[in-house]
DNA sequence: AAGTAATTGTTGCAATGCAACAAATCGCCC
DNA sequence: GGGCGATTTGTTGCATTGCAACAATTACTT
């Protein structure tokens, strides 16, 4: 499968309960074979960024798991943000200081496109390793051992230019 | 000349006083062409990224540009980098939250990629018109219209690798 | 000189991001 | 079960980012 091109811009007619759910139990599963605690307050902010496609600053996600009075702190969502970076859970979108649950099952070495909607928020992840071969052809062509690269492109989804 | 990788990672060796020159000379012509205003301020902001290879946050350009006691407000320092951005003399590093100035000519369109060392903090960039277009068609292979495509490494460079 | 447009100054604030330390919780071994 | 180190969470506080809104100034045009 490697090099093959595999797109995922969500669709506004698909089945998100399901996708919610999927995610939530890979994430569950992933833990567990990792012996990672995927702690009531890591999986509510993990939730709340799975309630839409689009990714939400800190504060919005204070706001979506504070719902029951006591908000948490700043720190405490950053931690547990870090936590699902580093499992591979998350991404974090540079361009908007924003974050985004990954609801596909890659590596967390992966190279990933984040496809980001300026009409609808949305955003999509197109995982192509011929893509990421070429950057870091590139990258090493001016004597440069590259890490992980970020690409992120702006532009206007499917849905939102049918509209 | 499109198509062609065009590798510009800053050696330490390079003469850094021409480089500084050449960028503020064309600053110069380019706002002189375009009927814009490259006021005092501006022009410091612009001498103050052109100091390092290194992006600079907003404080840190205060700090340089406020010498001679008074320091510029924050806003201040972001509206001169939002024209100097417009006018394709400064970079914003997406995932550094800082910005750079751009010693090469290129035009605003151009598809850029950014190499930032990890060790170093030097950014050199590297254009090339395939890999813009790779990226274009895998967003558009997803139905997607892309407008701006945003692409930063991390890495090591050959100076530092060499060390 | 008057009027309009562009630029800069001033004040204020929302949001990002995290350091440092204290408290609570968990996992494990005895 | 009780003790103990490791992990996680809470609390406080602050540096930085980024910009809105309005006033004052400067520059260009007629
Ligand atoms: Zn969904
Ligand atoms: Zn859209
Ligand atoms: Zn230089
Ligand atoms: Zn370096």
């Amino acid at each position: 499968m490697r090099g093959m091109a595999l797109s995922a811009f969500p669709t506004p007619d698909h089945d998100h309960d399901r996708c919610t759910a999927d995610a939530l139990a890979h994430a569950e599963a992933l833990c567990e074979a990792r012996a990672q605690r995927l702690t009531p307050i890591r999986r509510q902010v993990l939730a709340a960024l799975l309630t839409s496609h689009r990714p939400l600053g800190a504060y919005e996600i204070i706001e979506l798991t504070g719902q029951e009075g006591a908000r948490p702190a700043p720190i405490t969502i950053y931690r547990a943000l870090d936590f699902l970076m580093e499992n591979g859970l998350v991404h974090r979108i540079e361009s908007r200081n924003a974050f985004i649950a990954c609801i596909h099952n890659h590596s967390t070495a992966d190279f990933v496109v984040f496809l980001i909607c300026e009409r609808c928020g949305a955003v999509g992840e197109v995982s192509s390793g011929a893509i990421g071969e070429t950057l870091s052809n590139a990258a090493r062509a001016a004597g440069f051992a590259p890490k992980a690269p970020v690409v992120e492109i702006s532009g206007i989804c499917a849905h939102c230019r049918g509209a």
